[in-house]
This record gives C-alpha cells, structure tokens and sequence, in this order.
DNA sequence: CTATGGCACGGATT
DNA sequence: AATCCGTGCCATAG
C-alpha cells in the first residue's frame, strides 16, 4: 500500500534532532537545494546517481524492490519538470475552491512592452504593428489564442510574415513566448539552448514524441518511445526540469515580484503524489513519497576508508567530515522516516477524502497524528509545512489541507446553499448541519459563507448564482 | 425581534 | 512567545 524506502533511525544527538527539524520542514525544492549545497562542501558525501540496489549491489532499471535479493531499494524519483496535469485546476465545482488568487498577470502590456523593446531593433517597420498585435492577443499564459491564420487575416499580414513575428517573439526574452502550448514553449527553449548540452537532441526528442509520458514520469514507456535507455532519459528529463519552464510567462511575472520563497500558490512538482493504479473501485491508494534528487546520498565509503588509519594533524578535519555526512545522512533518513508514518496514517484516515473530494474530509488535528506517531507535535507542523501533495485525480493541494478542519462543512455549506430554492438564514444552515451530525455555532457557519463569499441570506434571495466575483 | 458583523477569549498551531 | 481559528456576547441594521 505504501511504497517508500525507510530506514527506522532514530534520533540520536539533540544537534541531530535538530537538523532533522530543519530538513523536515523543507519542501523538496528546497531540500534539494540544501542537499547539492551540502554535498558540495562536504567531500565525505556522495552522490550516487545510479540507482543500486543496497542489497546485491546490482544495477536497478526500475521502481520497487531489487528483483534479484527483493531487498528494498532506496526511494528515487528523479525531478521531472512540472507537467500540464501538475497545474489543474478543481475546475469541477462552479466555484472557485482552493487555489487562492494565483498571482494576477502584473500586467500583460507589460510582458508585451518588455518584448517589443527588445525585439525594436530586428523588427521591420512593417511587422511593428503585426508584433502589437500578436503580444496583445496572447491568453493569460503567454500562448498563442488564435491561429496563425486568424492573426493574418486580422492584421492582414501574410502568413510568412505572421511566421517570422511568431519566430522572433518566441524566441526573445521570456522564451517561449507566444507559441501553443507548454510543449512547443519548451521545444522552443531548446532551440535556444541547442549547444549548451547533448541531453538537448535527447530531450527534443521526448518533447515530441512522448509528451504525455514525460507528465507522468513514465521513463520506461518513454525509453521505448524513443528508443533510448531508462537512465539518459531520466537526465534528459532532470535536464528539462533544470532548464526549461513550460509557462515562459508566469516566469516573468514570478521573476519581479514574488521573492520566491514565501509558499507559493503555484505548486510546480508536488513533493507526494498519490495515486490509484487500480482502476476505479477501492484500489489500494500508493503513495510516492519523492526523493528530492535522483538517485541517492551516502557517505563515501573511500573517504570513510581513508580516513580510518589516520589520527595525525589532516585527518581530524576528515572526520569532521565523516561525522556531519553522517550525521546529514542519517537526518535525511530520519525525515523520510517521518513523512512516510505521518502519510500512512493520512492515507489510512483520510481515504475517503483522497478519493471522494473535500466534503470527506474528517477533522484531525496535528496533535493526534504526533501521538500516533510517537513524535512531538511541532514535529508534524514542520513535515506538513511547506509540502504539496497530487491527488489521483490530478488535483494539487497543500498537505496542511488535511488538516483543515473546516473543509468538509464550507462544502457542505456551498451544497445547501447551492441547492435551497429559499435563502437560508445561518440559523438554519447552522441546524441542517447539526441534523448531520456536524456541530457548529451559527457563528461560525457566518465566517464560512464569508470565506467561501457567499453573501447573507438577506441579500442572496432568490437564484443568486453564488459566483465570486467581486474582488 | 431576528440575522449579521465586530471584538475578545481560549485552545491549537507554528 | 506570537498567531490563527472557532465561539460566545453584544451592538446594529432590517
């Protein structure tokens, strides 16, 4: 049910406890981050790339326990660049659930001013107006709304003309620019990027022929595709991720304002994915909890070795090194230790909701889970913090939701309302609910139409379409 | 008098 | 220790 690596370590020094803490509040991003910095200073880390299995020391080509000793092999997920299906939207509701604001398009003449001054100098005069045109009519993404055709005639332009626009502006600043879609922004990033590294021809080719795949990091079937072996392809794709953005303009809009940092609405790559390979009925749910590098970490057995004989003057500063790898590694062991625990239970509570949606969420709070688990409860704070998790239907959502306690009631609040021919006073919200067994203060039912903007009884009368305009 | 929004207290989170 | 969230109490708009 549950398919992770784990080695059960426990917490052995408080500066342990304390590195673990900070790891375990890190989203892969930033772990990894944290990761190839340590690494980098620290000789007595190594980074194996291949994926061997700790048992036999074979080669493994793929998921899952070593074939050959059946021992389990450690977690690896190499980081695939953020694909389509990352990004869906809850569109199935009529209102807008989750997914608060996501930054507004600054300004879209912005991004259309910024090209326009780089392209002013190439730009034949009889194509300015042409390039306008084409810059002002791109969708809140920054790809193409209208067919080449379509932009000809409406500027009658010919198509070459219409080509040659297209081809410099999606080749200016934010790359990828103007074109159809994330696949061919991407494909035109590579031109760009053409001699920068032979993963390039490699990654070209996935883009073209295995899209689809590539979303669902589904090396294998794309090594088919393209004919290629597991492991360039899971290069090609880490290549892609590195380099490449799929939405070239929320990367501009992202560069100048947001810091970054500060959790993001947009979830690019979920740390935790789950999924239900059983098609429909109750399949057991599989939880992928992802590495935040491909392949894995240990201390150098070289280093370790060569360390060992030595107590003169240089070798004490080795064993500093020994130590504080060690020490990483067993932090980093002891992190996906925990969110492995803390996600068996979430699966095993929480079902319901993973497959079923918002209204089967049960209340649980961190403290429960932290008792369950036998672990402090900041220490759940911080491996719930800063997390995103994809759900089998595709949906991307913070892993604190699992806690919010008020979910499943806001949308049973939007139902009722949603539903009733007569305005409903909170009152009487408030005694539906308790009729279901949900206890809530008429208070609060108030505070709940207010977070999820659906006017007072007063005012909705009628069919109000409890749109959220507004703001 | 009834339905709501404002303010403040107590427990949960960070 | 600093904040956030659910509620109770109270004043105010209908």
């Amino acid at each position: 049910m549950l398919q992770v690596q784990d080695h059960s370590i426990r917490p052995l020094t408080t500066a342990h406890l304390a590195q673990t803490m900070s790891l375990l509040a890190l989203s892969n991003q930033e772990l990894r981050e944290k990761v190839l910095a340590e690494v980098a200073k620290n000789p007595a880390l190594e980074l194996v790339e291949e994926r061997v299995c700790p048992g036999c020391q074979r080669k493994l080509h793929s998921r899952g326990p070593c074939p050959a000793c059946s021992s389990q092999a450690p977690q690896d997920h190499a980081i695939v660049f953020l694909s389509p299906r990352d990004f869906t939207r809850p569109s199935t509701g009529r209102q807008l659930e989750e997914t608060p604001p996501e930054q507004e398009p600054a300004a879209p003449e912005d991004i259309a001013i910024h090209v326009l001054q780089q392209l002013a100098a190439d730009l034949l005069p009889e194509d300015r107006r042409l390039a306008a045109y084409v810059l002002s009519s791109l969708n809140e993404e920054g790809f193409l709304q209208d067919a080449p055709a379509y932009l000809a005639r409406a500027t009658s332009s010919t198509l070459t003309q219409v080509g040659r626009v297209l081809d410099m502006i999606s080749h200016a600043d934010p790359p990828g620019l103007a074109t159809e879609g994330p696949r061919q922004a991407l494909l035109v990033q590579l031109d760009i990027l053409e001699d920068q590294s032979p993963l390039v021809g490699l990654a070209r080719q996935i883009l073209e022929s295995a899209f689809a795949e590539l979303g669902r990091r589904d090396f294998e079937r794309i090594a088919v595709l393209v004919a290629a072996p597991v492991a360039q392809i899971r290069l090609a794709a880490a290549f892609i991720h590195d380099n490449l953005n799929p939405y070239p303009a929320r990367a501009f809009w992202g560069s100048g304002r947001q810091p970054a940092g500060a959790d993001p609405n947009v979830y690019h790559q979920p740390d935790i994915q789950i999924s239900r390979p059983q098609t429909e009925n109750g399949g057991p749910l599989v939880v992928e909890i992802f590495a935040p590098i491909a392949g894995w970490l240990r201390v150098n057995p070289l280093f370790r070795q060569a360390a060992q004989p030595a107590a003169e003057g240089q070798s004490e500063e080795w064993t500093k090194h020994l130590e504080r790898a060690s020490l990483f590694v067993k932090c980093l062991q002891q992190r996906n230790n925990t969110m492995r625990r803390l996600m068996q239970i979430l699966v095993a509570d929480q079902g319901e909701f993973i497959r079923s949606g918002d209204r089967f969420l049960v209340p649980m709070t961190r403290a429960k889970v932290a008792d369950r688990i036998g672990v402090h409860e900041s220490t759940i704070s911080r491996a719930v913090a800063h997390k995103s998790v994809a759900l089998p239907n595709g949906r991307i959502i913070p892993l604190t939701r699992f806690f919010d306690r008020s979910l499943s009631v806001r949308e049973r609040i939007k139902e009722l309302v949603g539903a009733e021919p007569q305005p409903l006073t909170d009152d009487q919200i408030a005694a539906l609910l308790r009729r279901e067994g949900v206890r809530v203060a008429r208070r609060t039912v108030a505070k709940y139409r207010a977070i999820e903007g659906i006017l007072p009884a007063r005012l909705r009368h009628r069919r109000a379409i409890p749109a959220a305009a507004g703001i």
